[in-house]
DNA sequence: AATTTAAATGTTATAATATAACACTATGTA
DNA sequence: TACATAGTGTTATATTATAACATTTAAATT
């Protein structure tokens, strides 16, 4: 099991805590007080994080939420809901969906190693508003 | 039938003719012959062609592609291949996948009405080199 | 324990991506 | 014609992300 360097953990910790998704700059104004100063070490943290999959990006909002899913090791197979309204991201972890996705081969042949499903709509909240 | 403006039609017809995803100031470059001069003359044209379903955003590499599919006539259910050596990026226009994706329902309840796929792998030329 | 190697850090500068705000023009429709 | 809607042009600026380089820490190897 990998464990955290500094600047990784507190950015981890950040990440964890929050209820939503959060941008790379917003990390950095939150974690000033803890002497990262600067964009570079956010994003390296970041990038570390994502490698190993206790972080993931929604690609579409170009934002940073913790993996709800134990058993995820690392990102090479993420889904997502996303709420246009309220932009509450949840991660989907579904079984069937999963496998489908693994196995799905195109007309061109090409075999794939990782892949990243964003699904957009309305929550159950934000329906009955 | 949507009729494109002056603008967006420059901007249509650069993407539609490149071979692979065009970033905004790409475009923005190879469009300042014809007049157009500012981020936001291409910014707003992408904005509306997305809108109308004639070009995709590629999410993860912020690159915009034309539809290759004539029946998108919105950007609602999108999925592409994008190799990782070489980066070209493919539309994947599969029914069975289509079909699965739009009629999925999470066990939060959630109703899509929308949804991005990115697969990501190694195209066959990338693969045998 | 000393050496070596890889990973992480700190820092400054800058590149790349995207939008705000405002004035004006063209186009379609009542 | 007049009214509304969509599109344009422009300047300025916000937001997201990386390059380059020096240094430090941690881990693996001897």
């Amino acid at each position: 099991m990998h464990t955290l360097s500094k600047n990784q953990r507190i950015i981890f910790d950040i990440i964890d805590k929050s209820p939503e998704p959060m941008k790379a700059y917003s990390i950095l104004f939150n974690v000033q007080k803890k002497g990262i100063k600067a964009p570079l070490q956010v994003y390296r943290a970041l990038d570390k994080l994502v490698e190993i999959g206790k972080i993931h990006k929604i690609e579409s909002r170009n934002a940073f939420i913790a993996c709800q899913n134990s058993s995820c090791q690392v990102s090479k197979a993420t889904a997502f809901s996303i709420c246009e309204s309220c932009e509450k991201v949840t991660e989907i972890n579904n079984s069937s969906l999963s496998k489908y996705l693994s196995n799905f081969k195109d007309k061109a042949g090409m075999k794939y190693s990782k892949y990243n499903l964003e699904f957009f709509g309305l929550c159950k909240k934000c329906t009955t508003k």
